[in-house]
RNA sequence: GCCGAAGUGGCGGAAUGGCAGACGCACGGGACUCAAAAUCCCGCGAGGGCAACUUCAUGUGGGUUCGACUCCCACCUUCGGCACCA
């Protein structure tokens, strides 16, 4: 047979499944079982990376093993094509967004194309299509009527850079997540989405999902589930009169008895409530002020020197042992966590401790520690479970007692209760852009803020050409006035529209229900064609923002299931993150990276399937791997054996010489397929090969079978190759099966151990009884005999190994 | 600081508690060739021995076990996530 000219004929099998369609998924399939498998949509944004070779293939493999498996596979594409790199080329260089993310996507999608990618094109979008947003619009006003978004004056991070409004996520660290500058505290109108109040199901979602253990714990942390308790306190001015009360929530009851103040957060409104009582109330206003106008960054990377003010003229009283407490405002305090305000006991908390050596605050011991350098704090005096001291009719008592103790005499004194706190926040969810869903809202002077019709949906975003936020950091979109200018849905009387526009995240966080049914014009999906599909099976991606997305995915996803919109609560039942490409320097593998390798080059070089095969034979799905092309080669050689197999058919049937080989790697390839553990299935097929070229010959039912095994991984040859022998197209024909009985040899190879050390490998009957096994060793190993004659004691596995212990 | 994952030859990496280093690369030797490339065969963790063999080896130190890369404890290092969350 001629050499493997992979140009022609991988051009040529792409060809002919972007005329045939044989990926086609089939809505309510009359026999096939459904399997959904999702690679993450990517953004629309520059051409082919290294990311989405490493990412597409394994999701691809999947889905053309599955369907040979006589599976209905959806494989579906699209673009996330609302956000920033759309919006950077309109801003630099004029180019319309939408014509940049035509161009984009058709680049990117051709070229996904040339990996031999198995994706249904029938079912592509891209989230700024009007009649994918037009959806994403119908989601806002659904949490909008059921009171899930509102719009609130707040204190938000705002980039200056980017002139927008940033959630919580994308402002971790003080720094914008897309442009890397300091962010600021400003005041400004947000919408928030009620998120929080998802906590609970988002985690039992994160609980059901199969997903690593590491990406669990990110998100589980990110909600930050604690539980402790709300205490109340008296608040008294400095004629002892009592003027209110205040709440605290703390983990740590047991320390109660070691108050020695009071902390707010600088931004707590009841320091406005007391302002009257308040003897230095300019003070407090201008530390107020500072820490405003400090960025979250300046906060944090200052921890150790902690700034504060006092409250003068006011105090509280603990209602444990009636000691008064005074109050203080301080930014390590945070306004949006628990109630604004701790109850500050130095002797077991070092932030406290910190505060109180500055501003000499006494410090209490309660528990039976050193407290004369530093804190004892929470998880050192549980661990030790130290004695209570200074704390009335608890001193004595390990603190672990002490702790449910104390919470039972708050509870029963009703100054308190327990509670539960999250760390999470609603979901910021405007942004000063104009490349982005608009809100179906309009602000009317009479009725106030009112939601679009659902038939007047989309609403579409209108042309300009000028991207940039004005003066005051509006949105561009608030500079279109013949689109801001509107009549008010209810009334009828002249209204303005919102002209801030959803975060990039909107589409993402439900676009996989609409490749179900992605040219639906009446509903986000049909409802029986959502419950057809079901959950996604194997979601795949990369791992950059995966607990953003995924925690969004979920929240969106209960929402739509809570108001009847879907059929299930879960996106996704498994949730596999890939690792990154490496470059030699061991950094992520970019545009940027000085030695970035484009995989278009590696294609170009040496085919489609050579560059398939190589990237995940260098690591598994999961781990980061360095890109080299070292190593290049022996694939290349693998594919030229697997090309010249059909030069050595000789028989039909499975011949006896091959049938253990062929049905363990049936086995072994199927689970790894599953699994997407491609690297070992690789060197499967590499030990295969071996012992076909040992023996001189394959024979045609085993070639047909390999080529089956193989076609998921390497598509264009396999299917070059099959037509070639067979004269027909493999995709027609079905997995191989295996059969335990052939993976059974009678004949095995034992090691033997003397005290667990390896002495002799003995081949003996799979099914040998231990005394018929060590007279077999005497006979053998008459070294080993003399031995055997002290023997104390023998462990024997059948099948698996002999341990004798003299 | 907290949480998580991982540390195995020259390199990428394999190993349901049961023959550590599969498979591949690189390297060394040989065959073919006028020669080279390609291809094919053999070898390849380290130390010792002519050899059959033998000792030591999966980050470090302990432990459990007949038996540990694998399980437990402590520590070191790397990577990832979070970070004043009371």
């Amino acid at each position: 047979m001629k050499n493997y000219d992979f140009k022609a004929i991988e051009k040529k099998w792409q060809a002919r499944w972007e005329k045939e369609k044989p990926f086609r998924a089939v809505d309510f399939h009359p026999t096939k079982p459904k399997f959904y498998v999702l690679y993450e949509f990517p953004n629309i944004s520059g051409s082919l990376h290294m990311g989405h070779l490493k990412g597409t293939i394994p999701a691809d493999a999947l889905a053309r093993y599955k369907r040979l498996n006589g599976f209905n596979v959806l494989f579906p594409i699209g673009g996330d094509s609302f956000g920033l790199p759309a919006e950077n080329a309109a801003t630099k260089t004029g180019i319309n967004p939408r014509t940049f993310v035509e161009n984009g996507a058709k680049t990117i999608f051709s070229q996904f194309k040339q990996l031999g990618l198995s994706f249904d094109w029938d079912r592509t979008f891209n989230t700024s299509d009007e009649n994918f947003y037009k959806w994403t619009q119908w989601i806002f006003l659904q949490l909008f009527k059921n009171g899930k978004a509102y719009k609130k004056k707040g204190v938000v991070n705002f980039c200056p850079n980017c002139q927008t409004v940033l959630s919580n996520e994308d402002s971790q660290g003080g720094k914008c997540d897309r442009c890397g500058g300091d962010v600021r505290q400003e005041e400004r109108w947000v919408w928030f989405l009620k998120m929080k109040e998802y906590s609970e199901k988002l985690l039992e979602n994160v609980d059901r999902i199969q997903m690593a253990e590491n990406l669990k714990e990110a998100q589980r942390n990110w909600i930050g589930k604690s539980e402790g308790m709300q205490v109340r306190f008296d608040v008294f001015n400095d004629k002892d009169e009592k003027i209110g009360k205040l709440e605290i929530f703390t983990t740590c009851i047991e320390t109660i008895y070691g108050i020695t103040f009071v902390v707010l957060a600088p931004e707590n409104e009841l320091v406005d409530t007391f302002k009257v009582h308040i003897k230095n109330f300019a003070e407090v206003e201008a530390y107020r002020e500072k820490t405003a106008l400090r960025s979250e960054f300046d906060r944090m990377s200052d921890q150790k020197e902690k700034t504060g003010c006092k409250l003068d003229g006011l105090y509280v009283v603990n209602p444990l042992n009636n000691q008064k407490a005074p109050l203080y405002l301080a930014d390590f305090v945070l306004a949006t966590y628990g109630t604004g305000a701790v109850m500050a006991v130095p002797s077991g908390d070092q932030r406290d401790y910190d505060f109180a050596k500055k501003f000499n605050i006494p410090i209490i011991p309660v528990m039976d520690g050193d407290i004369s350098e530093h804190a004892i704090e929470k998880k050192e005096y549980l661990a030790k479970n130290l004695k209570m001291v200074n704390s009335a009719e608890f001193d004595g008592m390990p603190v672990r007692e002490a702790k449910q103790k104390i919470a039972q005499k708050v509870v029963s004194m009703g100054v308190g209760e327990r509670k539960v706190n999250y760390k999470m926040q609603d979901w910021s969810f405007n942004r000063q852009r104009f490349w982005g869903e608009p809100f179906p809202i309009v602000f009317c002077d009479h009725c106030g803020t009112v939601a679009l019709d659902e038939k007047d949906l989309p609403l579409v975003l209108p042309e300009t050409n000028d991207y940039m936020p004005n003066a005051k950091g509006d949105s561009p979109l608030s500079k279109v006035e013949d689109w801001v200018n509107c009549k008010c849905p209810k009334c009828g009387r002249p209204a303005r529209r919102e002209t801030d526009t959803m975060p990039n995240w909107a589409g993402s966080s439900w676009y996989w229900l609409r490749y179900v049914d992605p040219h639906n014009d009446n509903a986000l999906a049909d409802f029986e064609k959502l419950k057809y599909w079901g959950s996604v099976d194997v979601y795949t991606g990369g791992t950059e923002h995966i607990t953003r997305h995924v925690l969004y995915s979920f929240f969106w996803q209960n929402f739509l299931y809570e108001i009847g919109a879907v059929p299930t609560k879960d996106p996704f039942i498994r949730k596999m993150g890939s690792g990154l490409i490496l470059d030699d320097q061991g950094k992520k593998m970019s545009k940027s990276s000085k030695n970035g390798v484009s995989p278009l080059e590696v294609i170009d070089k040496y085919g489609v399937d050579v560059a398939r095969l190589h990237v995940h034979f260098l690591g598994g799905y999961e781990d980061n791997t360095p890109w080299t092309f070292d190593g290049i080669t022996g694939i290349t050689a693998f594919l030229d054996k697997v090309w010249a197999l059909s030069d050595m058919i000789k028989g039909e049937a499975v011949s006896k010489e091959h049938i253990y080989e062929l049905n363990r790697l049936i086995k072994k390839v199927s689970e790894d397929y599953e699994n997407l553990k491609l690297n070992t299935i690789i060197s499967s097929f590499m030990i295969f090969i071996k012992k076909i070229r040992d023996d001189g010959f394959i024979t045609k039912e085993e070639l047909r079978q390999f080529l089956i095994l193989l076609n998921p991984l390497a598509p264009h040859i396999t299917s070059e190759e099959y037509e070639n022998v067979f004269g027909k197209n493999i995709l027609e024909d079905s997995w191989p099966k295996y059969e335990e009985k052939y993976l059974v040899e009678d004949e095995i190879s034992l090691p033997i151990q003397i005290n667990g050390k390896l002495a002799k490998v003995i081949t003996v009957s799979r099914t040998i009884t231990q005394d018929a096994l060590l007279s077999e060793i005497e006979r053998q190993y008459p070294e080993i005999y003399s031995k055997v004659k002290q023997v104390k004691k023998v462990i024997y596995v059948p099948g698996r190994i002999v341990n004798i212990i003299l």
